[in-house]
DNA sequence: GATAGTTTCATACAAATGTTTGAAATGCAA
DNA sequence: TTGCATTTCAAACATTTGTATGAAACTATC
């Protein structure tokens, strides 16, 4: 057999029994098996057991972060330089709640192996996401462009809630379907980031004022009410 | 030696362990060596590791659910029965952020149990995890109550960025560190929960109208302009 | 202080797991 | 075909791990 043939076979049966078991109950051998190769062929071709798991995660990684930037250039490219905030916030989170979420992705490997990297946290994904702030810096870079004159901690909380309710709507989205009783649409990707990016936007939005006054965000002052909307 | 004093000791020895190393990388003979106890004494007071492991997050949440509560009980209270939305969202992301985060706190093992149960996931404590949409679902009939006009739909969504947020913040503080290197200042725990508060509050009445017009969320329509806020 | 119940201890068990080994098979160029 | 490198294979290795056992030590009650 060609050595690709046998490389590619334990990547994608390693990949399908993560996607269903998770990291802690598949066990070489379980993956051997499903992918009808000799147990000794996981280390001749990935080294280790943590190797073979990393390089399925930055496949999907990588495929991830191109898209975000594919999508950013894009946005920058349709502003002559400068994309809109919005715009960058929905290249950060459009492309892993795509991946993620959705009625056609139900059956993809690759989503539910992503959704399983983000619930269990093995390490060496671990050390892989740890990488991932470089990534994450060029977002910065845009927010920054795109809001001028917006202090960089406002960015930087802006950035990590866009992350964080993206993230966390992959990782628990059985259980917010559960706690909504269904009401919640998970398979309508195109509408939960536009939520995502609308509240982000709000988010760093909110408090700005055209440019007389000095940018302060009233919802770091105290607390906030109906009327300061 | 008294009973207890050895159930103590292994529970405080494997919150502590945990802490610091994680739950991949600390074994029973780990936690009885730090201990000062029997090998065997594991299986003898707690049966499995399992259970052990189980005992010392049901001991926290509980806690912390407690404290979500009694904070969400005194708001009714103070506002006759109906607490305000922003009250209630502070009642729920209020707890888990003090107990986690905070300069005082970053010598607690609580806190770092806390935080490693947040980051890795291991059964005994995904099952318990799961209990919680029953103690989630006090917080969402508070927000109906608040919000008696509100679709349900809105509502969930809010109450699950909220929690996004509070948790990505708790289980992502060092990489936000990091990114905004050092510029978000994650021992201010006071002015992170006004941050998230004000950010769901703004989430769940955006849109919203005084009454006459059908309330109409702006950000499901589709992407948001700056005049929209 | 005898007895029954509880707790501790050293040790063994049994199973699982990632990794290594060395030979056999295969592929490929000269 | 010969010779060399790559790949596959069965088997064994070497630990590690949670758990179970049965005797010993301890405690409290009568």
């Amino acid at each position: 057999m060609a050595s690709d043939q046998t490389r590619s076979a334990i990547l994608a049966a390693a990949e399908r029994l993560y996607a269903d078991r998770g990291f802690g109950d598949v066990t070489l051998r379980d993956i051997v098996a499903e992918a009808n190769v000799n147990l000794a062929a996981v280390n001749y071709h990935f080294g280790s057991k943590d190797e073979l798991i990393a390089e399925l995660f930055v496949t999907r990684s990588i495929q991830t972060n191109r898209e975000r930037l594919n999508e950013l250039k894009a946005a920058e490219e349709r502003g002559g330089g400068r994309a809109t905030i919005e715009d960058i916030i929905r290249a950060l989170v459009g492309p892993p709640l795509r991946g993620c979420l959705g009625p056609d992705r139900e059956g993809s490997t690759a989503a539910r192996f992503m959704i399983r990297a983000s619930i269990e946290s093995v390490p060496p994904i671990r050390r892989i996401k740890n990488r991932e702030v470089d990534h994450l810096r060029k977002f910065a870079a845009a927010m920054r462009r795109a809001m001028p004159g917006r202090d960089d901690t406002e960015l930087y909380w802006g950035l990590h809630f866009a992350l964080a309710m993206a993230h966390h709507t992959i990782r628990e989205k059985e259980r917010l379907l559960r706690l909504s009783e269904g009401k919640c649409d998970l398979d309508d990707v195109r509408a939960i980031i536009d939520r995502v990016v609308s509240v982000t936007v709000m988010a760093l939005t909110a408090g700005e004022v055209p440019a007389s006054k000095p940018a302060r965000p009233a919802f770091v002052q105290g607390r906030l009410t109906r009327q300061d909307l």
